[in-house]
DNA sequence: AGCACGCCGACT
DNA sequence: GTCGGCGTGCTC
């Protein structure tokens, strides 16, 4: 008998290996590997992956496969093997690395039931009654009526037992359909021979027979001959008709129709962009490009026509979007141009429509998945392009395990199908520029615009200056005349707030000065507690000083403002003004986004104000005013990556502006105008941005120039956290290689959080081949006090966000 | 993760 | 003497 390799549905690490089952003889040319089967484990039952097929086993005593729980295989060979890899990357659980690689629906729901046994034989007269109509009852029933003790006797008798049901959480949408069981011909004479009562057979006959259509829905056959169930379940009883079932798709943009687009002509610089890609698509090799082009310059026209090649190839596209631009705007570009051979995955779906979109991607019905993050595993097989617009966005790194990054799934996968990646973005994330500077990356530089609009003039205000001429409020002088302006003219403006950056750092209202840790150069943080400052990255600590100490001004404190604070101000400054805001208050219904854009969109509003959402993607003619107003926030978290955050933003909002007739203007609001995050976004800069934040990094150690990793440990006591923390650390360091930095242990930027402590250790190398085997010890070494205590060891390789 | 097995304290 | 507490170990 074959044997099956199977990954059971348990996420732990005793059990994150393959079980082996004997494979029952019917099954024996269904089950393959990919496919999904429910196995025996334990005294329970669960789902499990099959990840091979072979026909010998070291175990001797094998348990059968029960049931088969699909029928095509739910991961192709390709993404079995990358499962297998994004489990070697990230350090996660195999089963998780699978799960990630599915829609939810697919995930598996597990119930208990207590069933009655063939061999019924008498039962106390409360449960008998229960079952008198019922075959079984749910575990959960049975808990809320406190049967277990009647039960538990009912089971030693053998009269009931307890079994395990395995389902899928969610389903396929199926409707009912009619079908002629005969051809045309005959069903004419049936009608003509109609007994003169059954006049509502005969008129569903002669539409049918009118229609000439092989598949009847039913609610059609109601809607135009008044059919009634009666007379259509007559005809199925004599023959003449058929029942049978079709799966349906939940079609999220069903009320919304695309305007169908042609490839349009590319400028100079465009085609010369292109012509790598293009050359790469028809060599069949794997080649990844760093498409750099400012806002505006014709990036999406590019990537449509790259993918319109490849879709004439016979070949399968994926193209994955930060998951906030999945605004219509986006999906309309796609749509437009490829109609119905687009299936679109992002999270405002509901689960439904994810997996029905999903299925067609598994069905080869469409060519080309648009989606957030995890549309990096659609199903494809025959992929010929990978596009990831807005290449440096945080959203593409998943913060749960697999703790992966979308674009390194990409490459991953582009090289196994020898197909080219485009990575696009007006603000590419140093990682990906210094590797098209290296020329691992093949650059592709997009300098003009296509309108040839000139980018938006910035300018900078200073705040602190704004407060010597005793303005308190939150709108410079500059940017509220700005608004007046654009209210005169009936022009829209957009205000952008950034909300992150709540964590209090302490900053000068004087001189803008923020106190950074002498060791680390990043801002420290405020602590309530002890009221002091502390550094997350090296743990120093220093008091909370009560005058700056740089000019001695009194004017020293924390920062945090809302989106609701500024509508409350800007209806007292502005009370003509409408205004729209949009923050995950205002949006978190579904559908909420995209109506208040289409709001602010048919002019119904004259300021939009939001957070993050708004940065990007957007395109509104009538806009000629973004206005930031606190460009620093962000730049005093704890993250080195706090800079670079900084002038991506910054750069993102400004090309809000102007992209249309009407030129632009950006106000930028700061404490901090000097920072040349915020001097280099000013003049659009990225080539002098880049430089000089190369210095930093290189300085201070981190990415590009070394990888980072980063244990966190987490417990629920404050002692426990910091002790096994400490012995990591000191475990690391005594390990690995003698260039490899080891920081740390520090509290994390959050120190607790749902009461648990936590504490971390960050870990700088260049190659250390050590590493992962050593940070697999470390799990191996805790996983009994994992299991038990309420211990919590959490690896980022290649984090993002180190809170 | 679940679940059974097994070894100790407080009850009929 | 038995019921039930949760520490320990296993699941093909």
């Amino acid at each position: 008998m074959k044997i099956a390799r199977v990954v059971v549905d348990v996420p732990a690490m005793q059990t994150d290996r393959p079980f082996d089952y004997l494979i029952p003889d019917q099954w024996k040319d269904v089950i393959v590997p990919g496919i999904r089967v429910i196995v025996p484990f334990g005294p329970r039952k669960v789902q499990g992956f099959v990840i091979e097929v072979t026909s010998a086993s070291e175990v001797s005593k094998l348990k059968k496969i029960s049931e088969l729980f699909d029928l095509t295989p739910a991961l192709t060979d390709e993404l079995l093997e990358l499962g297998k890899w994004l489990t070697e990357k990230t350090l996660c659980f195999q089963i998780s690395a699978f799960q990630a690689m599915l829609p939810a629906a697919m995930k598996a729901k597990y119930e208990k039931r207590i069933c009655l046994t063939r061999s019924s034989g008498e039962m106390s007269p409360e449960l008998a009654a229960l079952f008198e109509n019922n075959q079984d009852l749910s575990w959960k029933d049975a808990e809320a009526h406190n049967l277990f003790a009647a039960l538990q006797k009912e089971i030693k008798k053998g009269t009931l037992e307890v079994v395990y049901q395995v389902s899928q959480k969610g389903k396929q949408k199926k409707v009912r359909y009619l079908t002629p069981a005969a051809d045309f011909e005959t069903l004419k004479r049936t009608a003509e021979e109609m007994p003169a009562q059954a006049g509502r057979q005969k008129a569903v006959l002669d539409y049918i027979i009118a229609s000439q259509k092989s598949e009847i829905s039913i609610s059609d056959l109601k809607a135009r001959v008044n059919a009634s169930d009666s007379s259509i379940k007559s005809l199925v009883q004599k023959g003449i008709l058929a029942e049978k079932w079709m799966e349906i798709y939940r079609d999220p943009f069903e009320h919304r129709t695309f305007k169908q687009t042609k490839n349009m002509a590319l400028t100079n610089e465009q085609q010369t962009a292109i012509a790598p890609i293009l050359d790469s698509i028809e060599a069949g090799r794997h080649e990844v490009f760093m498409m750099y082009g400012v806002t505006g310059s014709g990036k999406t026209e590019v990537y449509l026509q790259a993918i319109d090649r490849v879709m004439k190839e016979g070949k399968e596209a994926i193209v994955l979007v930060p998951e906030i631009s999945l605004t219509p705007q986006m999906v309309d570009r796609f749509k437009g141009r490829f109609g119905s051979k687009v299936a679109v995955l992002h999270s405002g779906l509901s689960t439904g429509e994810k997996y029905d979109e999903w299925r067609k991607i598994q069905r080869k019905e469409v060519q080309l998945a648009v989606g957030a993050r995890s549309a990096i595993f659609a199903p494809f097989e025959n992929l010929g392009i990978i596009v990831i617009d807005e290449e440096h966005e945080s959203s593409y790194k998943q913060e749960e395990n697999p703790k992966y990054h979308a674009r390194d799934v990409a490459i991953r996968r582009a090289e196994s199908y020898r197909c080219p990646v485009v990575l696009g973005s007006a603000t590419p994330s140093l990682e990906s520029f210094a590797r098209a500077i290296k020329g691992v990356y093949h650059l592709l530089p997009l300098r003009e615009r296509v309108n040839s609009r000139a980018l938006p003039e910035v300018n900078i205000v200073d705040m602190r200056e704004e407060l010597r001429k005793g303005n308190r409020s939150m709108f410079s002088s500059d940017l509220f005349e700005q608004l007046q302006l654009r209210l005169d003219r009936k022009e829209q403006t957009v205000l952008f707030l950034n909300r992150r950056g709540f964590s209090a750092f302490v900053m000068c209202r004087d001189c803008g000065y923020v106190i950074q840790c002498p060791n680390c150069d990043i801002s420290m943080t405020y602590h309530r507690q002890g009221n002091k400052l502390k550094c997350h990255y090296c743990a120093h600590e220093a008091p909370m000083p009560s005058v700056c100490p740089e000019c001695s001004s009194e004017h020293i404190r924390f920062f945090g403002t809302g989106t609701q604070k500024v509508e409350e101000e800007l209806a007292k400054v502005l009370p003509e003004a409408r205004v729209i805001r949009m923050d995950v208050d205002t949006t978190s219904r579904k559908g909420a986004h995209e109506r208040l854009l289409g709001q602010f969109g048919d002019g119904k509003a004259d300021i939009l104000l939001g957070t993050q959402m708004i940065a990007k993607g957007l395109d509104f003619p009538n806009v000629t005013l973004v206005g930031v107003l606190a460009a620093d926030t962000m730049l005093h978290l704890p993250d080195f990556r706090a800079a670079e955050k900084t002038f991506q933003l910054l750069t993102q909002v400004s090309g809000r502006a102007g992209r249309h007739e009407l030129s632009g203007e950006v106000v930028i609001q700061s404490y901090t105008p000097d920072h040349y995050s915020i001097q280099l976004a000013k003049d659009h800069h990225f080539d002098g941005f880049y430089e000089r934040e190369m210095m930093e990094r290189k300085q201070h150690a981190y990415p590009p120039f070394y990888y980072l990793a980063v244990v966190n440990v987490s417990h629920p006591d404050l002692l426990k956290t910091s002790s096994v923390m400490e012995n990591i650390a000191q475990f690391l360091i005594q390990n690995l290689d003698p260039h490899t930095k080891v920081l740390g242990p520090v509290a994390s930027p959050i120190p607790r959080i749902k009461n648990r402590y936590r504490y971390q250790c960050m870990i700088k190398y260049k190659r250390d081949e050590k590493l992962i085997p050593l940070l697999k010890k470390v799990m191996d070494r805790y996983q009994q006090e994992m299991a038990r205590d309420e211990l919590a060891i959490s690896i980022d390789l290649n984090p993002t966000t180190l809170m």
